[in-house]
Formats: C-alpha cells, structure tokens, sequence
RNA sequence: GGGAACGUAGCUCAAUUAGGCAGAGCAAGUGACUCUUAAUCACUCGGUUGUGGGUUCGAUUCCCACCGUUCUCACCA
C-alpha cells in the first residue's frame, strides 16, 4: 500500500515540464480511482466571503452543525499525516478547509482512501468542491470542516509563488488569468469597472437616455481627429475603417428624433501606446437634445459623481496620493482665463497673430509648425503650460473654433465655441460641447479637414455627406458630452497606468523563436523547427524566400513579416 | 518613431562593482507529522543566464545587433 516502486519510474525532476508530467500522472490515477478530473457541476450553497461574514462571532474551538458546499481554487496545502489545512479561494474571497481523515474516510466510504487520495491528487491550482460543516479552529481560523470532497478541474501549471505572487508587469498582462488568480485586488479593479459602467447606463437610464449601438465598422472614420485602423471586406470589396467615435452616428439618431441617446462602446485609434492610451479604449457618448453645454456640466458632475459614491462609497478618492474631491459643483474657468493665470498673457486681446506668438515665445511656449492662429497658439500655451496643473475636476471652457469643427459657435465671444474639457489629474477626462447644427457651416469645417487629409495629414477625415445630408434635415439643438471611460476607472481605481484597468491590454506579440530550417526546392516546401519543440511546414514557397530568410540579419522578424500567415501551413509536431 | 532602464529555475530574487565553478527562498518529488495559516523536519530534483554574433584562455558580467517589457518624449483621449 505504501507504494515503494523501483526507483526508474519517477525521473524526480521539477521543471515546468515535469511538473505538469507529475500531474498529468495523477490525471491518470483520478481515473482509475472511477472520478473525473474534470466534471461537470458543483451545486455551491455558499461563497467564502459570506460565509466568513455570517460566521464573524464563532468562538475558537466552536462547531456548528449548518452543512455548506463550497468550491473554489486550492491556493495553500499544509498537510499533515492524518490533518490537512488547504485555503480556498472563490471570487469572492478565501476559507479555510480542516480536512480529517478519519471524517472524511467515513462520509466518503464509498471511495477507499479517500483522505489519502485527496493529499496525493491534489494540487496547488486545482479547483475543489467540499460539502462540510463550519467549525473554527483551536488557533482561531473559521474553517469548513469537511465531509466530502471533490476535485472539480485539475491544474497542470504551478501557481506563482504562494507570498510574492506574480509582479512581472509582461507576464501579469500577458496572463491575466494567472495574475487574477494571485492578485486579489486586479479582481477588485475589474468589479469596479463593471460597477462604474453599469452605474453610468444606469444613470443615464433612469433619466431616459436610450443606449443604441452604432456601427464599429464604418466606410469613414470621422467624429474626431485620429488616425483610424483600416480593414476590409472581401465580398464588398471595400476598405473599412474601425469607429473613431461615435459621435457621427449619434448625432443621426438625434435628427431622426431620439431626444436622448447614448453610447457605450469600443472605440479604435491607431495611435501610440502609453500609460494613458491603448489603441482600444472604451468612451461614452452622450447626446441630449433642446439642451446646452451648460446642461452638459451638470450632467457631467452629477453623473460622474453619483456614479463614485455609489461605487466607491464617498466622491473624495485618493489618486496616487492625492485626494481628488469629486463633489460637485467643480471648478469652471475659460482657456483664456487659465491660460492667462499662468502665463500672464491675455491671448483675447490679440487681432494678430505674429503679435500673440512673439508674446507666446517670450513666455516660453514652444510653437509648432502648423501653429498658425492665435486660437492654435491658445491652446498650445493651455497644453504647455497649464493642463498638467489641473489636478481637482475643473471645466476648461470656450475653446477655439479652429480646434473644434464639430461645435457650434459661442453664442457672444467671436471665434469661440460652445466646448469644454473636464481635466482631472492633469488628463483630459470628459469633452463636450453644444453641437454645431448648421449644415452649412459644418460642410465648410469638413471640407477643410478633407483639404487637410488631402494635403497628407493621416489624422484628418473625409467629409461624410451622408451625416451632413442628416443635418440638412434639421438637427435640434443638441449638446454631446463624451467621457474616456478608461481614464475614469483609472482615477477611481487609484490605477497607475490604462493597462491596469484594460483586462487584456495590446502588447506585442511575442517574437518567434526559429532553432532551425530547412527547404524541399522540388515540393516548395519550408520546413521550420521552433524553440519550443514544435515543427511547421510552409506550402508553396517560392525558393527565394528561403534564400532571403538563410541572410535575413533577424530570422524571426523576416519570418513574421514574409512568410507567418502569409503561406498554408500544417504542423507537423 | 526617439531616449533611458531592465530580461538569471514555474514564481520572487542573488551573483555583474573590477570577467574566474550560477546561488537562495517558495513551488515540485520522497519520507515523517491531528491545529496549520509564508506549517515544520530530513533528503532530492530543477538553469542553453531573452536570441544571435563578437572580444577573451575563460562571458550572466564587456561590445554589437535583434526580440520583448517598463518608464519617458512625440502623437493622442
């Protein structure tokens, strides 16, 4: 029974390998016990954290007879000869189970051994359902005392390490799963985004805003400046773009006499990659018609704080140190009043514009090249100098006109529109503005972005007629406020980076490690041998390839660009 | 795209200053153990030091290229 074997059959080592060798090993020794590794159901009575809630005040030593089901990840084994202590871990929390043997044998008596099997078969990882009473121990841990066991899905790959968990920030996005699994507090920021959107539509729902999707997938990307993600469909034989916004889309359902609608949703921009930006983000937009941006602050302020109390329990959070107050109302100043509270420049008073720049430069303002309005200059010296400041939610109000093309212009302040931003830790959080309805007005702003596009700038967008066939319709007067709901969970997560509130953030993929290669010149076919063991054959590729790929000065990298998913492939081990 | 730093066992980290046998803890394996909770004790296994070159008698360490990550600048939200 004890199970000496010859020393031959264990090759006793613990690489990853012969760790997931060992346990597929015992994959094998569940089943011919009559189980299976891999079932189907675990009827759950409780979840841990409930139970560890409903069973705050048993004393030590105390038992009660309630029975509970429970099932969750194994991630402690301490155990002893006869005793064993194994933490488990749901999502909502951890318990402790007290597993006897001599319980266990008796109300498992239809498995022999069932104690012992238990302390072989099971690992670290694995995912266990128990049936047991609570009890809490002698030295004071509330436990499920359990009767009954069963192992619901056996792991093959260790845990990270037990008390550093897993840090490396690669491996952490790489393998979220692995890194939900030890790092209780990444599952805490994922509810919270949950929490947040949903606290969002609902706010929005229960004052009569409609969510309507819109397309993702749109012959042109307009609604903002960026640079959209091209794709195409094979059988309209047609360029598509990835949404930029929904901000065009919207503003239809608007003329088409929805008076509230809303949108949130995916949007793509190919652009860089940063603490603050993932080519995904997810914005909300909202439109409002017979309304202003003045009504659009309001709302602003009112639902992004209702939406923090309710998640966060109070509208001062605390961001990387600092107490951010989100109660409204907050802070409203102009770009020109701010930008000359900084700088001591007044760009209103300018009617030139060699004037404000030679003023803009003496007070350090970098200009670019394709500066050349004072509104641009404006909003350069705004950028440069005061936007990292805003740290407590503040409205910037009334920008340029030559920056927004989509808003309508300021009812009194001559070249200057109806816009604000709310900033909040130095980010641009929220933009909005009372929508431009005039379809005049907005063709000549949409053709200037063609000319612009024309002229080579990527970010620019082509005039899309169809929206302006809408206004020709008639557009109410609308405001549309949008909100980057990324950067709000960040704020509300205390999240450092966009990548920690992105479950599955872009990183590139992982280069290919070629260990060798070889070519058939009469059947074209290119063999290849990867580090990791596997081989791949390559159909119909030209002789020159390969000779290119013998002198590429990065064998992977040619590899990614020429020939990965460019030929038919089989793998062959 | 530019700049800086980093990459060592499944995980967390040493060794690199000034080139000289790559080392721990956890995890894993075997055995003991009925109150542990980073369990303990004994024994054992585990490495192409990101990849490819170069310098050298000798490279984890120095040099070059590449791959990837992080931060940062640019672009942008």
């Amino acid at each position: 029974m004890a199970g000496n074997q010859s020393p031959d059959n264990q090759p006793n080592k613990s690489n990853l390998e012969e760790i997931r060798a060992t346990r597929i090993d015992k994959i094998g020794q569940i089943k011919e016990l009559g189980l299976n590794p891999y079932t189907y159901k675990w009827e759950i009575s409780h979840h841990a954290q409930e139970l560890q809630e409903k069973y705050a005040n048993l004393a030590s030593g105390e038992e009660v007879a309630d029975t509970v089901s429970i099932a969750g990840r194994i991630i402690a084994r301490r155990v002893f000869g006869k005793l064993a202590f194994f933490e488990l871990q749901d999502e909502t929390g951890k318990i402790q189970l007290y597993l006897e043997k001599k319980k266990i044998n008796n109300n498992m008596s239809d498995l022999v051994g069932a104690f012992n099997h238990l302390k072989k078969l099971s690992d670290t990882g694995d995912i266990l359902g128990v049936k047991g009473s609570l009890k809490r121990t002698e030295k004071g841990e509330l436990s499920v005392y359990v009767s009954e066991y069963a192992i619901l899905t056996k792991s093959l790959l260790p845990l990270p390490d037990k008390w550093h968990g897993l840090t490396d920030t690669e491996k952490r996005y790489r393998q979220r799963y692995v890194d939900l699994i030890v790092n209780p507090q990444v599952r805490q920021t994922f509810r919270y985004r949950a929490q947040i959107t949903a606290g969002i539509r609902r706010y929005l729902e229960t004052r009569d805003f409609l969510e309507i999707e819109t397309p993702v997938l749109q012959s042109e990307a307009g609604g903002a400046e960026a640079r959209p993600f091209v794709t195409y469909h094979n059988t309209l034989e047609m360029d598509l773009y990835l949404r930029i916004a929904t901000e065009l889309h919207l503003k239809r359902l608007i003329v088409g006499g929805f008076e509230k609608v809303f949108e949130l949703g995916r949007i793509f921009r190919n652009e860089g990659i940063s603490t603050r930006h993932n080519p995904e983000f997810t914005s909300i937009e909202v439109y409002q018609a017979y309304a202003d941006y003045n009504d659009m602050m309001v709302l602003t302020e009112n639902l992004i704080s209702t939406v923090t109390q309710e998640v966060v329990g109070t509208t001062k959070v605390n961001y990387q140190g600092t107490e951010i107050d989100l109660t409204p109302p907050w802070r409203r100043v102009t770009m020109h009043e701010i930008v000359k509270d900084a700088t001591g420049i007044d760009f209103a008073q300018f009617d030139d514009f060699a004037t404000a720049k030679s003023a803009a430069q003496d007070a350090g303002i970098e200009i670019p090249e394709d500066c050349q309005t004072i509104g641009k200059l404006l909003n350069e010296a705004f950028e440069q100098k005061v936007e990292e400041n805003l740290i407590q939610p503040t409205f910037i109000i009334d920008y340029p006109l030559e920056i927004s093309p989509l808003a309508k212009p300021h009812r009194s302040k001559p070249g200057l529109v109806e816009r604000f931003e709310l900033f909040v830790v130095g980010r641009e959080t929220a933009n909005s503005f009372s929508e431009l309805t005039d379809p005049l007005d907005q063709r000549a702003r949409l053709e200037a972005q063609a000319a612009k596009k024309a002229a080579g700038d990527v970010e620019a967008n082509d005039v899309d007629e169809d929206f302006l066939a809408a206004l020709e319709y008639g557009m109410p007067p609308t405001a549309g406020l949008g909100i980057g709901i990324d950067r709000l969970v960040m704020l509300l997560t205390d999240a450092p980076s966009i990548r920690d509130v992105i479950a599955f953030p872009l990183l590139k993929s992982q280069s290919v490690a070629i260990k060798s290669f070889d070519y058939d010149s009469q059947q074209e076919i290119l063999k290849i041998e990867f580090k990791n063991g596997s081989i791949y054959k390559y159909f119909d590729v030209p002789e020159s390839i390969y000779e290119e790929l013998k002198v590429a000065p990065s064998v992977g990298k040619y590899f990614n660009s020429k020939i990965r998913d460019k030929f038919g492939c089989d793998r062959e081990i």
